[in-house]
DNA sequence: GCTAAATTGGATGTCAATATCCAATTTCAA
DNA sequence: TTGAAATTGGATATTGACATCCAATTTAGC
């Protein structure tokens, strides 16, 4: 459901904010994150165009967040690396409807639009901030199997 | 957010439940929902291994749903093609923290499980009798008196 | 039984997402 | 000025999603 591209960004952006107002290498978040490093660089780049990281390049160097952890939302992140998609018209193309989405395409519009909330009303800082826990980044396991369709 | 399968399935289904219990093939449901015929009929045998259509070989036959619209939920037919994955542990490696989840992967397991709910808890049945919606939407076909489908 | 209608399954092709590698560039500091 | 640290951008695999094609199989009706 949620992108691997947007899984990493998110993760990298949260230590970034555990980090604020400090700048990490590229090096150091793909290891904190287990991110492969070479394909972290690209979701960072796309993350700078997104002006949500900033870069300094150089000795002492790195990646830092452009905004507070108060004033980033989760959603600003995805949205610079993958848009959320709403469903604004009919997917089938027709032009007999104008613009209203048929019954089933306005329970997956509304579906992401809730999703799109919930991440909008989400700063980073609230992630970090959650009473459970310090650190941000988690634990144990892994299933990333997906049923086959073919 | 959703792949071009779940479309392809739900369009499918959609369809199916607007002429139920009538049989309909590949290739009427392709033209009807605007839909490869070749890759629909992937994305019908998925669907059929997942027991939401039932198939009929021969002259006369195509496909069926298994259950009726009004028992047939959207999540069962998204999950049929591409299973909701719910983040069950984290997706980083760590051991240190026990089972749970972390603030941030918490936040996006919510809103799958919101996806999940909402999905679950509309029957295709419910779909079709949207009372608000007087034209049908994503309407297709060029045939046919009855007017078609979403 | 024969034929036409229909699904099934396998093989194959295409493209975008994911991932890797490296040379070029920028930057700091000694 | 020079060297090490760091990002940037381009080139290049690799993988899975999407899509097409076709021979084999099943089935109804004549």
């Amino acid at each position: 459901m949620f992108s691997q591209t947007v899984e990493y960004a998110l993760r990298a952006v949260a230590h970034l904010a555990y980090e604020a107002p400090n700048a990490r290498t590229t090096e150091q978040l793909a290891e904190a994150t287990r991110v492969p490093s070479a394909y972290l660089s690209k979701v960072l780049q796309a993350l700078s165009r997104g002006g949500v990281v900033k870069s300094q390049r150089g000795v002492g160097g790195g990646m830092s967040l452009v905004k507070t952890p108060t004033e980033l939302t989760i959603l600003e992140v995805v949205n610079a690396v993958e848009p959320i998609q709403r469903i604004k018209t009919c997917p089938l193309g027709l032009k007999s409807h104008g613009v209203r989405l048929c019954p089933l395409h306005r329970r997956m519009d509304d579906a992401l639009a809730t999703v799109e909330a919930a991440f909008g009303g989400t700063t980073l800082a609230e992630v970090l901030n959650e009473p459970t826990h310090s650190p941000p980044l988690c634990e144990v396991g892994v299933d990333r199997t997906r049923a086959k369709l073919l």
